[in-house]
DNA sequence: TTTTCATACCTCGTGATATGATGTATACCG
DNA sequence: CGGTATACATCATATCACGAGGTATGAAAA
């Protein structure tokens, strides 16, 4: 796909991955595997930025002799979730002016 | 909306803009408006890419005195139409999912 | 006449971003 | 012992949108 038109949907698809189980990044990677593909260094360049926008919090476990980073959506995370499905239509909107053009 | 989900259609908004008639910047800009609102430095640095790219081709001509650059759309351009019609396909696969995992 | 507005172009610097390459470390299987 | 899966992290690079600023003309308003 398009680097461009990943970028618009990549914040948010890693806030839905963990939104109804905390998660981690290696299984976040495998998790979202058949949706879309993603290297571990844009994942946790995108988790970072998340963090600190206080999208999301972050607790350490350990498991297993490794360490373990859980994430853990926040209110504010939620709420980008759904100002997505906004800007959705918006783009929706621009879609069908492009599909309208190209008849 | 977002920055970087309008990253993602701007290319092609701007080519489906000059897609069935010719067109020069100034005018995109007034018929986009209503679709999605982007200035004249942004539109630019489209036109300019999207030449670098053979996306369309540009014939100037001069009109009541001022200078008009006029933007055809190649082949290229027309597959690079094609082409992102289908990504929004996988776009939709995406925002499915985020959809599901919402509920 | 002078000023303002619409038309029409362009460039530069900045901040944000995704990604490949690279590195560290442990557990498990053959 | 060597490879593979698990699990984290950082850095350099390239791409990009955009605001701020610049140039120039014609028409309308003051």
């Amino acid at each position: 796909m398009d680097a461009q038109l990943r970028r618009g949907v990549l914040d948010v698809l890693v806030l839905s991955a963990i939104k109804n189980e905390d998660s981690y990044g290696y299984k976040i990677i495998k998790d979202l595997k058949p949706i879309l593909e993603l290297s571990e260094s844009t994942l946790y360049t995108i988790l970072k930025r998340l963090e600190e926008g206080k999208m999301l919090i972050v607790r350490s476990e350990e498991f297993e002799g490794r360490l373990r980073k859980y994430y853990h959506i926040t209110d504010k995370g939620l709420m980008r979730i759904e100002d997505f499905k906004n800007e959705w239509e918006e783009l929706m909107n621009i879609y069908s002016f492009i599909l309208e053009e190209d008849k």
